[in-house]
DNA sequence: GCCAACGTTGGC
DNA sequence: GCCAACGTTGGC
């Protein structure tokens, strides 16, 4: 099993939705971004898990954990004038953008702030991906040692 | 709203 | 293939 980042504007969707969708599922689509489709397409498997990452926010950090429930298919809103997220260089018969679907497994009663992981970024979270300088992913992997203290800041 | 750090685009 | 211009991300 592996271990993700996936990174939300509340904005746009936040935990709290993701906890009022039917079955508290959802498809992660929307990513218009070439190294994080290659991961949803190619690297997300059933099972894995996924921190849940409020971005561009008031107080940005981890606010829940996901499972992955479906591996990467052909993202529909990619097809879709009507969508935000249209994209009208691709091509239904060789998609361009994949989504996968999460369901909620865990929302954190309060968020890890970005602050509070940055306090760790020279110890144990020297390889977490999101405090490196320019990150910009919003599909990232957390190795397992990351992760378990990254859970362990959660209690 | 600002701006640094990226990614993408397109002319050459 | 280079690189300037432009668009986007995301913290502040």
């Amino acid at each position: 099993m592996s271990f993700w980042l996936l990174k939300s504007e509340p904005a746009s969707f936040s935990i709290d939705d993701l906890a009022r969708a039917p079955g508290r599922r959802t498809a992660w689509d929307g990513v218009r971004n070439y190294q994080a489709r290659n991961m949803l397409r190619d690297e997300l498997k059933r099972g894995d898990r996924a921190f849940f990452y409020h971005s561009s926010c008031q107080v940005p950090g981890i606010a829940g954990i996901v499972e992955v429930v479906r591996e990467g298919y052909p993202d529909a809103t990619a097809f879709d004038p009507q969508d935000h997220h249209f994209d009208p260089d691709s091509d239904s018969r060789e998609p361009r953008w994949y989504t996968v679907d999460v369901k909620l497994v865990r929302e954190f009663e309060r968020s890890i702030t970005l602050d509070e992981l940055r306090r760790h970024g020279g110890g144990r979270l020297k390889d977490l991906q999101l405090l490196k300088r320019g990150n910009r992913l919003s599909v990232m992997p957390v190795s397992a040692k990351s992760w378990k203290f990254i859970v362990s800041l959660a209690r």
